[in-house]
DNA sequence: GTCTATAGGAAGATAGAC
DNA sequence: GTCTATCTTCCTATAGAC
């Protein structure tokens, strides 16, 4: 691996464990055993790497983000979104000091906002779906605050394990998905609520 | 007023502001008009600030949390919770940067984590007074699931707003009680839903 | 109690040799 | 590409005069 595809991953990797803020341009070069005078002839400033760990992020995000446009059955969508859960924990950096970080920089939540409201379109076209199937019961103002509900476990659910003292670990995770499905099933019918309640048990 | 309390005053307006994390002892200094020695004369590191204004909330927030063994009728539960979203806002810097400053103090984090014990127990005690009144229909399972989710959206819905760019006010709380509600609507059942259907538009 | 001055120590970033 | 040495800036905290 070349140097500067190093610091990239040991930043990511530091970012997730202690927060971005709390990482020193001196600390990750002395991780990877390179002076800092290397690190930054890699990268002008630290910025840029936290930029660029962002891309990674972004784009992961919005591929997974842009598949689900032909329907799905059910249990491909909490596939789904457990696939949402683990590209959250990998750039756990972004949640966890989310007001600190884009708060000190514009630009990148200006792009964090964009994933929110492509979020809350995926959510939202998925209930649809399971309304237009007759399979969930719930008022469009039912519907709009259950979105933003979701959205907002998926996106605190890390924050939240990590101040309550867990390890961030595949369980962790798990039950991330379980307590997003438990926001969904009181509002699903018959059939569809059987399954979703059985596929809930695997993830507790 | 007297300087040591200004400087809590105006340290807390800060915090919340700018973030914890942001705010040095120089500016808080600052903008009181105030030499860097004098506050370092009343408090003998940025901690100790951090710490006494952390004590205000624990305060706060633990005698909120003490009231209701008594039991209330369900205006007077949401009223409650009303209240302990005041207290939040008052007291966001807590919440904006909660992995930051919890990871940063020990001590904090501890103390944070029973105050999120307390809570949980407060609305498991309230979930379960619906429950033997037959006004909430919930298997057990459902419950603390519900729970971990009023308690993950009361702790973060204000984090959530600020990431989504929008400015902390009255308007903003009584939307986060909004959602809070949204959660245990469709687990009541008759005259309880409806009258809390009722109160929920009241809140949007 | 309050001030000025300054120590002491990070942290981000650059210069110039190899 | 990589290193050593260093600059600058910013921040916490202290010393000592008033």
């Amino acid at each position: 691996m070349k140097t500067r595809e190093r610091i990239l991953h040991k930043s990511l990797e530091l970012f997730n464990t202690l927060g971005e803020p709390n990482v020193t341009t001196l600390l990750i070069s002395d991780e990877l055993d390179i002076s800092p005078g290397n690190l930054y002839y890699h990268f002008k400033s630290k910025i840029d790497i936290l930029s660029e760990l962002f891309d990674w992020y972004e784009h992961e995000m919005l591929a997974l983000l842009d598949v689900p446009n032909e329907p799905m059955d059910i249990e491909d969508q909490w596939f789904f979104l457990h696939l949402i859960f683990e590209s959250i924990a990998r750039y756990r950096f972004v949640y966890q000091d989310v007001v600190n970080v884009m708060e000190r920089h514009e630009r990148l939540k200006h792009r964090f906002q964009k994933i929110i409201t492509k979020k809350k379109a995926a959510t939202l076209s998925i209930l649809s779906s399971l309304q237009t199937q007759d399979s969930l019961r719930a008022s469009d103002s039912e519907i709009e605050a259950l979105c933003e509900n979701i959205i907002l476990t998926a996106t605190f659910w890390i924050s939240y394990a990590i101040v309550a003292g867990k390890h961030v670990d595949e369980s962790v995770l798990s039950r991330g998905v379980y307590q997003v499905i438990s926001l969904v099933v009181p509002y699903l019918e018959g059939e569809q609520r059987q399954q979703l309640q059985q596929l809930k048990q695997a993830y507790l």
